[in-house]
DNA sequence: CCCAAGTATCTCGATATCAAGATATCCAAT
DNA sequence: ATTGGATATCTTGATATCGAGATACTTGGG
């Protein structure tokens, strides 16, 4: 089976021979799957009334156990945006009642953002839904490949994640 | 060596031992790595004074082949933007004087996006750069393990594009 | 020849993101 | 105690993106 890569590896292979392009083989499947995969789960959370953004958000402080909270420094690590856009995002989730923002007991420049009952619910629902879209897009590999592929791109992931 | 998904994984299995959140071990790995790809990228174009989406068109028509010209649907297909972004971007980059915009002689609806020389000349710097800072990202893997993990990305990706 | 459906591109308004800087607080060394 | 640097969050202004709809042209059937 061909995808789009194979034919722009090709395209370059013919326009500069020069070049060696083997890493886009790699690198450019990654971006165009993540795309992809952005789409995809933009229409599975539609049915639960989220953006991605905010299952992004809602998730990482149910992940957290009870009491479901997290500072929005934690939050920016793990979301891997910027303090304005978190800063953002919790004011609109708070806006629709799913997140509480608390003062920090320990630190008077912190903020604590708390999951709310109905945010933990949407949170849980949207990860249900979330889990089964993305088993189908995986059926395509076996159980085994799955696991090789994912220790593959841990060792290309993880050196970010260390130095942050 | 462990990563944030990792962390992610023993999360979920602790909140919700009931799911099963192997798909994420793939999918979420995806996700990050091409948010981490796309900082490293802004910083590697930004040596040429190229942002990531500007290279992404550029490119896509330096790979064209003479004379370096394709519609804005055609452009749309290989960056994955919707319409009225694309409009934008050939905009911003006529301004630049980076591409041109020519009638199509063929179908009075259509436009025809074409390279400068001087569209061509940055597209051509700037894969240069990219491919050595991606190379660096990929030392992490033999020559064996990146084309097991481009043919198993292959396989993920395929269904997307073979559907449009 | 005409019309309806399809296609290609563009316009417009809303929105999410980022970068840089502002503010308040903490902490360690003196 | 004080001071200076680090840290946590928020503010602001610019910008890129999207979705829906508008416009203009093409194509195929009657």
């Amino acid at each position: 089976m061909e995808d789009e890569v194979d034919r722009l590896v090709a395209a370059w292979r013919r326009e500069r021979p020069d070049l060696d392009v083997e890493p886009l083989e790699v690198l450019s499947r990654v971006s165009r799957l993540a795309r992809h995969l952005d789409r995809a789960r933009r229409a599975a959370f539609a049915e639960h009334g989220l953006e991605p953004w905010e299952f992004d958000v809602l998730t990482a402080l149910r992940r957290a156990g009870t009491p479901y909270q997290l500072s929005p420094g934690q939050l920016l690590t793990q979301t891997l945006v910027t303090s304005g856009t978190m800063t953002n995002r919790i004011d609109r989730l708070t806006g629709k009642g799913l997140v509480r923002r608390l003062p920090d007991p320990d630190d008077r420049r912190g903020v604590l953002v708390r999951l709310t009952d109905d945010g933990r619910d949407k949170a849980d629902q949207a990860l249900a839904g979330l889990l089964a879209h993305e088993r189908e897009l995986l059926a395509q590999l076996s159980s085994d490949q799955q696991g090789e592929l994912a220790a593959l791109l841990r060792r290309l992931v993880a050196p970010f994640d260390q130095a942050g």
